[in-house]
DNA sequence: GCCAACGTTGGC
DNA sequence: GCCAACGTTGGC
């Protein structure tokens, strides 16, 4: 089993939305970025856990935790012309992105900021912390993740 | 295959 | 809203 981290803004998809039908599986869908589509294609297995992260919001963070339920299958976002995730080069022959669905686990006590992250040495390796690194789905060894809990 | 121009990400 | 750092596109 792996452990990931996934960026989201949380206006469009947030810990709490997780919170308020736990049971209820999340697609994560829109993932545009060829590195990113790779992992999340070849990698990411059922059961393994992700942390959820706020961006581009007021509070930067790490606000809880999830688990992939279904592994990767055709973003339905592509094919959807309504949809600001919508790819014209795409088609369903030869899809281009990848989706997986994600259901919740737990909110954090409080949410972890990028910030304390940044503090911590062992988290140097850390894609999210290292500098002009935009990925949205990143690999966390299991030495960060508990770390990262136990800072939690 | 190079690389300039442009677009996006995401913290600040 | 700014802008640094990347990623993508497309002409050559």
């Amino acid at each position: 089993m792996a452990y990931w981290l996934f960026k989201t803004e949380p206006s469009e998809c947030s810990i709490d939305d997780f919170a308020r039908a736990p049971h209820t599986p999340v697609v994560w869908e829109g993932v545009r970025n060829y590195q990113a589509r790779n992992m999340l294609r070849d990698n990411v297995k059922q059961d393994d856990l992700v942390f959820i992260y706020h961006s581009s919001c007021k509070l930067i963070g790490i606000a809880g935790i999830a688990k992939v339920v279904r592994e990767a299958y055709p973003d339905p976002s592509q094919f959807d012309s309504a949809s600001p995730y919508f790819d014209a080069k795409s088609n369903m022959e030869k899809p281009r992105w990848v989706a997986v669905d994600l259901v919740f686990v737990e909110k954090l006590p409080a949410l972890l900021a990028l910030d304390k992250l940044k503090s911590q040495a062992k988290l140097n390796e850390l894609p999210l912390v290292q500098k002009g690194n935009r990925l949205s789905v990143m690999p966390v060894t299991s030495a960060q993740w508990h770390l990262i809990l136990e800072l939690s």
